[in-house]
DNA sequence: ACGGGGTGTCAACGCTTGTTGGCAAACGCT
DNA sequence: AGCGTTTGCCAACAAGCGTTGACACCCCGT
């Protein structure tokens, strides 16, 4: 595969893309609305990425890039997935555009529970004191997470969006911590 | 205010609307459908609530019906309301339909920000150590609860779907417990 | 220089949506 | 019985949507 001519454009409609999808939803956002964002004609998205649900696939790639963390101690874990967890989500809107369709849409929910099973599975196994709770365990982790997230980032529940970074993970670590290594 | 002939389609109405508008979100549910759901014409909707939106604020009414709790002792207290909780959820789908509404429509977000200060807050309020934390704790526990039912009820993850209520109740009774009662 | 594929714009289509106004039947009151 | 109000349906509107096809321009290999 060449670098096309229209790379750039592609890129701008997948910024775009992602700007729209993580502010206002799936079926708010308007592929007009994109295409004015990303300063091109609306029909452009339509040749580059075939359709508006072909577009939010492309947009909706992300990876949530958990580092091994194989040199901390264990007992550290959950703080440390939770900083983790609150920077990654920080620094890409693409998890705030995923959420945001997920709830209505079955592709993006699909998209959300490969991402968490494939994802943060493997990271949660190597810590579970058994194997076979570890998918329980990642599940567990992807509530206390998600709902963290929905309450800050999307409902702005005042007194979870005023939190500190740090507050926060003193506040869900040990939660994390305990969905991770607690036996049952 | 008198009884009026039409309260039985009113009601129906209701019943539908909160009915699609959980199963879909509030974009994706047409008064056309609702409408056809309740077996009347769209136009009825229209007179009887105005608009989209007018149905939908009466359709997101919503109590979370917490009990007083003056009986059961402080530490079972996290268990208790995770309990009720999921009883609450699973009774009444309007919490639901909120949920999905909530993510894209900012009328729902602040209906949902209203319910979770007015109606968790005061509870909270009795078991917090001290005053001033009670907000952020309720906040905390917030986050726990909606994203449990984010993940179990909207996106399906299948760890968290297949866990039963007890199984819930045990993980994230000691969750919740220590949201409200542990120093900071 | 010239021809062809890549890149972009414009106008329009077909469809669905929320919403409206008019009209017919049913009801309840005197 | 007669009449105004309520309840319901039907047809239609205007607007916005995703999507399409035709057409112009630019770049680049030969």
């Amino acid at each position: 595969m060449p670098p096309r001519r229209s790379d750039a454009t592609r890129a701008a409609i997948l910024v775009a893309a992602r700007e729209r999808f993580a502010a206002d939803g799936f079926e708010r956002a308007t592929i007009r609305a994109i295409a004015a964002e990303a300063r091109i004609d609306p029909s452009m998205v339509m040749r580059y990425y075939g359709s508006k649900e072909g577009l939010f696939a492309a947009a909706a790639e992300f990876e949530l890039r958990i580092p091994s963390m194989t040199g901390v101690p264990v007992e550290t874990l959950g703080a440390e997935l939770v900083a983790h967890f609150l920077q990654r989500w920080e620094g890409d809107e693409t998890l705030l555009a995923l959420m945001r369709a997920a709830v209505t849409k079955e592709v993006a929910a699909e998209r959300m529970r490969t991402i968490f099973a494939t994802q943060l599975g493997p990271v949660v196994a190597r810590a579970a004191p058994d194997p076979d709770s570890a998918a329980t365990r990642a599940g567990l982790v992807a509530t206390q997470m998600l709902g963290f997230a929905l309450c800050r980032y999307v409902l702005k529940l005042p007194p979870v969006a005023e939190l500190s970074r740090d507050e926060a993970v003193r506040w869900l670590g040990p939660t994390v911590q305990r969905y991770l290594t607690d036996p049952v």
